[in-house]
DNA sequence: TCCTTATTCGCACGACTTGCGAATAATCAC
DNA sequence: GTGATTATTCGCAAGTCGTGCGAATAAGGA
């Protein structure tokens, strides 16, 4: 998404007004890569402004969704999540940690898939899933995270069972 | 999955009971390619056998995933979808009616993802999002579907909403 | 400072699932 | 077949995630 102030502009704009709750909230989405829930944001905010509504939290991330700044994410653990990254890329999902990375794919097009006869591809979303192995004792250089071939085991979905249950 | 006779035979073999409801919903999602939902399948179950409740389709279809013989889905629009296709394969979803079609894809390997360091990918999906076009007075020849191109408008994904809300 | 009306925010409700427990029925032994 | 054992079914309540609504509040212009 653009920086806050930018953000800000585009809402002045369209004769939005500008609340300490919005700002405080492109703030926090600039630059984020943890693709917040609705409810972790709203802890985040929590902190630096006690008492914000949860309900402002999903309605402003509802408007920056409207107007093209964010992404709206159905994740496969059934709660939204938001991404600040609205460039075409793709996700990779630990199974571990639940963390979920933005992944870039440069040939898609490539992909020979056998699709229904008639049916026109707007788009695709690819996402990875896996592991992200913990290799502590290394300085965490941020790698190049140069092109690489996905190596995926065919494999099987495991089976998972759904997660909205209760947590008790 | 398997045919309803070698389900009711692992299910037996794994002492479990073989009820009516139990047979009647094998039957039922048995070469289903509908992706149907709980809802959905429990509407075409009560059909056969009026009075069966949902709760029973909810914990028969758990079953039959913990054992393999379906997979969970986590659609983009809320509810949960079952797919009696356990091979390794992909989705096409038509933004128009929802439906959601299986496509095979034979190349994954080759797709060039940079993905965090460190990140073991264990298997990947891929949803072609787009639309059906509907060519009415075309004989329905079942396409041989030959592998094909994906040739997918590089466009962002255009903001939806979501559509868990009320449908008033 | 005052006024207009966009926003915030809490509550209740809706969609989708799951936990729970009593009633029912499948299966086994005789 | 009959009876006993215990897996299943099924309905209701409760939980999670989001959204509609309306009153109270506050942003922004005159």
């Amino acid at each position: 998404m653009h920086s806050p102030a930018e953000v800000a502009a585009r809402y002045k704009e369209q004769g939005r007004r500008l609340t300490p709750q919005r700002q405080l909230l492109f703030s926090l989405m600039h630059n984020n890569a943890s693709h917040p829930t609705a409810e972790g944001l709203h802890e985040v905010a929590s902190k630096r402004m006690p008492g914000i509504s949860l309900r402002t939290v999903y309605q402003t991330l509802d408007e920056l969704s409207d107007m093209g700044e964010i992404q709206l994410m159905h994740g496969d653990g059934g709660a939204l999540r938001f991404d600040s990254n609205v460039d075409e890329h793709h996700h990779a999902v630990c199974a571990e940690t639940g963390e979920l990375f933005d992944v870039y794919v440069d040939n898609i097009e490539s992909l020979r898939a056998q699709l229904p006869a008639g049916f026109e591809v707007q788009n695709v979303s690819i996402v990875f899933h896996g592991r992200l192995a913990k290799k502590k004792s290394q300085t965490t250089t941020k790698s190049p995270a140069r092109p690489q071939t996905v190596r995926a085991k065919s494999t099987k979905r495991s089976p998972r069972r759904t997660s909205r249950g209760s947590t008790k």
